[in-house]
DNA sequence: AGACTTTTAAATGTCAGACAAATAAAATCT
DNA sequence: AGATTTTATTTGTCTGACATTTAAAAGTCT
């Protein structure tokens, strides 16, 4: 069933690769309770401690849920579409963070991928995500925000966006590339002028979002696109040259 | 720096966390070496077991890795693209298994996504990439192939294409939504006709990028779509009434 | 002096055994 | 029967020890 040749890498690797292996072949089903952790040092030939190890590894990536007492043990989890997406978003900031990605690389992929559900989300959009979205037009628009909540509440303008196509398969792909682009934009500062700029994209996307007019919605996020990148580009020349 | 209140949850859990902030926030950058195993647990007031499941939590997710001996202990890991595609492979694989996704939302999904990098695969692909996806669809035109490597040939067709977008945050971000795919693609049985009809969408395809066409790329992948749902269905309604 | 070998020290990997805490079922009592 | 106590099971944590790996330091020989 699960086995484990003591060569080449640490015990507790392993163990979790096995156990990794039996949940995504479908050998343990969700809520199904593994053996308990002597148990499986029992199977494994193991001690208790590199069991545990082996166990918070599959914690750690949401694979399985612990719980004490009596009736407790370890349980295969239900990856949920929450668990999923908060996972892909740390993933991907740090993805970022840590490679040195390009603004414009980066850019180019969300808006890519904000476009590819445009048309969906301009056919099923509800009342209540345009409502979402004008509530944010309506906060860019507080004179005190300051450039982190600008920010934020872009992110959840776009993520309003992408939840319109509803397809909880894309929401979840894209929430990574919408949030971890955060870092990033949170480098730019926005004065009065740009602001006012995005926050007409962001009516003329929703208004042609509640008119459910793909077209309008597509033409309006590549202009944002644009203009977010020259943004950018604006603020690393000043930053150069600081005349 | 970093501290622990010993209030509701796992200490390891806890540890984990306060690391991974650390990472994430910056503090810990990328190749420094963490205190030893010894030091966490004097930091923290804990034992040496919990921060070393802490530490092992911290591995599963590749933030850091492990190195033994003189110089040795935990480094913070510089998260590879490879490492975060295997990541996302898995978590998505896992979500769409346990949470019963239609075959056409996922479908869906991935065929947005990669419309989505269609233009920009037209305008960037190698002579390389269009190279492997002939290979691929010579491999698919052969007689004796089973439905599994027809299915993981399909992958590495529209992983070319994915990566001739020449963005690796689009290819890191379409991994997940393609792979994931390849399991409820396994459950279809493809008869000769079907399998000569999409390698004849492929071909459209690779003509297409070639040409640098993509008007013509896009209606491809819409048709294979739409040809692929309906394939689905005929399959799904043929196990309901076997007649 | 320089190159090779041996020793040593530091770190992770593993083990054994123990106790604490939580939790639900079983046993007991009113 | 219902409420309470006991008990057994399981995870969470600690202590201390040993094994293994690895690089640097020490030592030795030419």
């Amino acid at each position: 069933m699960k086995i484990d040749p003591q060569k080449p890498a640490d015990l507790s690797a392993q163990i979790a690769q096995a156990i990794r292996d039996a949940i995504i072949s479908g050998q343990l089903i969700v809520d199904e309770r593994l053996p308990s952790e002597a148990e499986l040092a029992e199977q494994f030939q193991v001690s208790r401690p590199t069991v545990r190890e082996a166990l918070k590894r599959l914690a750690a990536q949401s694979l399985i849920r612990t719980q004490r007492g009596a009736t407790g043990g370890a349980f295969v989890n239900r990856l949920s579409f929450e668990d999923a997406y908060s996972q892909q978003i740390t993933t991907s900031t740090l993805l970022l963070s840590m490679n040195a990605v390009r603004f414009d690389t980066a850019c180019e992929a969300r808006y890519a991928l904000e476009r590819a559900c445009a048309p969906l989300s301009a056919k099923r959009r509800t009342a209540d995500q345009l409502a979402t979205m004008r509530a944010e037009i309506f906060r860019q628009a507080q004179p005190g925000l300051t450039d982190e909540a600008f920010c934020a509440s872009d992110v959840a303008f776009h993520r309003a966006l992408v939840d319109g196509a509803d397809n909880p398969v894309l929401s979840y792909q894209l929430a990574g590339a919408v949030e971890a682009m955060q870092p990033l934009m949170n480098m730019i500062t926005f004065t009065a002028r740009s602001r006012e700029a995005i926050i007409a994209y962001h009516t003329k996307i929703t208004d042609a979002l509640e008119a459910r007019d793909a077209e309008t919605v597509d033409f309006a996020l590549v202009e944002l696109e644009t203009y977010t990148r020259q943004l950018a580009q604006d603020v690393a020349e000043r930053k150069r040259k600081p005349a």
